[in-house]
DNA sequence: CCGGATTTGTACGTATGTATT
DNA sequence: GAATACATACGTACAAATCCG
């Protein structure tokens, strides 16, 4: 199985210019050609190199961000998320775990990126804790 | 405590005219004013009525959708979303279970809204489920 | 430290396409 | 078919954060 990397935009393709932008970085990303750390080319950079507008450019690394892809940083750029290492968290006995995205409250205290839900573990007293669903895995414990 | 709903947008605050209309319209729901499988008024009325660009309104309606609290459909308009009836998954002896967005693939493929992570239970053996984030809670289960 | 260049964020406008009512 | 509503795509302009000489 070999992957097909698209290289170029088709304005009258049925998918949409922005799409077919994140299929590209996408796949420069999978590709290892954008390592995890490095940035983007800037947004001008991706507009003027695929014939697209801005408004294009910044739609296709809106995805990328929601799908936890990437995360942008003002006035500097956007860059490919790192994996981060994820540590164990028992789920015990009589506990619930959901996993939900982060109100905006929650976003900002946790400094969690665009794209990564949290989870909520809510012990049968009511108590609940909450989690950045990218740092831990949950494993079953009694 | 009580909540105060704000009501009207100021341009000239340091708060972005979009998080401004996100937040009206998350009180509005959060009231309850407007009600699971309603619709929210159209883009063209809520910019009219807030006196801002429909481009600051589809913006602040892609932070309720990304949150989880709205879903889109074109040509119809945007409703808040159903808290779905959750059903209990076991999270057994030796396996993993993490939480993360969805693939575009996935989303797709399991007919996910915006703002739905999934979450992937491995096992020792290397199999994986993934489930719908918003339609089930895990349990510790020996 | 300062100032300019670069880069992303916000905001608005216009136009056209597509889906639903 | 018409009206309504969201999706896409381009453009412009200015603000704000960062980077760099």
């Amino acid at each position: 199985m070999h992957i097909v990397i698209i290289v170029s935009v088709d304005p009258r393709s049925d998918r949409a210019v922005y799409r077919q932008v994140a299929d590209i970085l996408r796949g420069l990303i999978a590709d290892g050609t954008i390592v995890p750390g490095a940035l983007l080319p800037s947004e001008k950079q991706l507009a003027d190199t695929y014939g697209v507008g801005r408004d294009a450019v910044r739609q296709a690394i809106g995805l990328l961000r929601a799908e936890g892809l990437a995360r942008t940083i003002r006035g500097e750029g956007t860059q490919v998320r790192q994996p981060v290492e994820r540590r164990p968290v028992p789920l015990l006995p009589r506990t619930h775990a959901i996993a939900r995205m982060p109100t905006e409250h929650e976003r900002a205290e946790l400094d969690l990126d665009e794209g990564v839900p949290v989870i909520a573990i809510r012990t049968s007293k009511g108590h609940e804790d909450i989690h950045p669903a990218d740092t831990v895995y949950l494993v079953a414990k009694d």
